[in-house]
DNA sequence: AGTGCGATTGACT
DNA sequence: GTCAATCGCACTA
């Protein structure tokens, strides 16, 4: 085993925010096959990022769609910052900003494939099924222990949330519509891994 | 100060 | 497949 070698967080560096796309779309394929980590005070829980939705420039469908407020104000941070949000009352939801400063737009993280600390999401979330751990945006906060507290944070340098891995070949992406909105619904602007059991939505979708 | 509504999930028919 | 829980926030006044 790689005993506490692999819980090292040095092991998972962070992205340089230089080698992010500024432009929304390609940041939200980039980020497929990308590392979450998360450090807690039981250990680090991390997850290879399978699923992403952009929500672009002048996108109705946005949360920046109307202009700044106090909720969405770090979408409008430069690439590499989180914006989370509650919905429902109780998902929260892990956006990466992107776009220059000024600019509010982002990508939505909706599921991730369990890497380390796979006990601690299970405890999390109550659950044991690995497939679902981080299945679904409300569900990998849950199980990353994620929610407004950490709304601005700096996801580009390593602390309590950051975003790491290499240039190395992800896999086939696909893309489909946008899961669960109702303006702008024709885009094709999610993206998944195509042959990742961790990905969230319908099968139908997930044919392209 | 009151109102309406989700970028979802889990329980249930 | 259907459906409601749940609450912070944006919007109206």
């Amino acid at each position: 085993m790689g005993g506490a070698d692999a819980l090292k967080p040095g092991r998972r560096p962070p992205l340089a925010r230089a080698q992010l796309p500024t432009d929304t779309a390609s940041l939200a394929r980039y980020l497929i096959g990308k590392t979450l980590v998360r450090k807690l005070p039981e250990g680090v829980v991390s997850g290879r990022i399978v699923e992403t939705e952009a929500y672009v420039v002048g996108d109705a469908a946005g949360h920046a769609y109307r202009g700044m407020t106090r909720r969405n104000r770090s979408l409008f941070l430069e690439p590499g910052y989180a914006y989370v949000y509650l919905a429902y009352g109780s998902s929260h939801m892990l956006n990466v900003s992107s776009e220059r400063t000024g600019i509010g737009a982002g990508v939505l993280i909706r599921a991730l494939e369990p890497l380390d600390g796979i006990p601690i999401m299970q405890h999390n979330r109550g659950i044991g099924r690995l497939r679902d751990l981080a299945r679904g945006p409300g569900r990998l906060t849950a199980a990353l222990r994620i929610d407004r507290r950490l709304d601005g944070i700096d996801l580009c340098r390593e602390g309590q949330l950051w975003l790491s891995g290499d240039d190395s070949e992800p896999g086939e992406i696909g893309e489909s519509i946008r899961i669960g909105i109702a303006r702008e619904a024709e885009r094709l602007l999610r993206f998944y891994l195509r042959d990742s059991p961790f990905v969230s939505g319908p099968r139908s979708l997930n044919v392209r």
